[in-house]
DNA sequence: GTCTATAATTTGATAGAC
DNA sequence: GTCTATCAAATTATAGAC
């Protein structure tokens, strides 16, 4: 038996990455959790601090699994972000959660909006890093942007080789 | 004086740009325009039909945009492609319409979804023909990626710097 | 932790007068 | 083409019983 808080993000971040924040309300969550609206907001006060406490999540699992390994090359660190996103759509073909929400970014709250800005500097910080040399930033931001990029393809598409077609020059 | 529905098009293209496809409604495009919603269903049957009628008017201008120039080269078509994107950045530091739609898809109405499918697919096939060469695909693939992802992370950051570092090393 | 009940607001959409 | 008036439904959120 799952925890119902960690349920209710389950089915939250999966509506967002299906379909943005405005994809989803309270009552479609309860009513897939087979509980009331009213429970929800027992679990989370408001639908942003939920969407905040989902981002957070997503950050952390994001983060871990793509944490450096010992004696990593430049082209290791952009394997393993690579890999990140790529296991992200095998496993359930859905957007990542933080470009759903950067795109839309302009119509979230602060609260959300401070989540999304903060997965991108410790992205982008992250892989700069650990690329190294001269151009490492401008490389890093050329990652992200094609994974990301390749995620939303791959959903347009429906078609996962879109997203390996789209980010095969990276390394 | 622009025609009412040029205005509430021009009005509707910028929210979506910005906040989504939910991130306005009807009500908030007549307030600017300086009329009442039931006015704006006269020119637009629903907001379905006024989204997919904002892609396909985003559209032509795109790909008038890009149009192939005589005796181009692949590199000359990319540029085009990234010309494109940057110019839209640097004019009102909005999203691309697509990448937003993109993100969000698997919560618009087919109407909407199918506009979004055909702009992608058009934008690989006329980058793949112009680039030429056995990959020409994947190319076409990985520059889209990397100018919708790099609108991402120049929304983000709001900085238009991100967007020109994630697409330097295109061509 | 979940429920019933409900408030307050917003939304997409329509009918019909001018 | 725009208006007033309105509907029916949905949304976020709260109060208080169990």
């Amino acid at each position: 038996m799952k925890a119902t808080a960690e349920q209710l993000m389950d089915l939250a971040e999966a509506h967002i990455r299906n379909a943005g924040y405005g994809g989803f309300s309270f009552r479609d969550l309860a009513a897939e959790a087979g509980i009331k609206s009213a429970s929800v907001h027992h679990h989370f006060r408001t639908k942003a601090t939920m969407a905040a406490a989902v981002a957070r999540r997503y950050a952390d699992r994001f983060f871990a699994a793509v944490a450096r390994r010992p004696n990593e090359t430049a082209d290791d660190a952009i394997a393993a972000y690579r890999s990140a996103f790529k296991a992200s759509l095998d496993r359930d073909g859905l957007m990542c959660l933080f470009g759903v929400l950067g795109a839309e970014a302009g119509g979230l709250s602060p609260e959300v909006a401070n989540e999304i800005l903060s997965f991108f500097r410790r992205c982008i910080d992250d892989l700069s890093q650990r690329i190294g040399g001269p151009d490492a930033e401008a490389r890093a931001f050329q990652v992200m942007a094609t994974l990301e990029g390749g995620m939303i393809l791959a959903r347009v598409y429906r078609d996962i080789e879109a997203f390996d077609q789209a980010a095969a020059a990276l390394v």
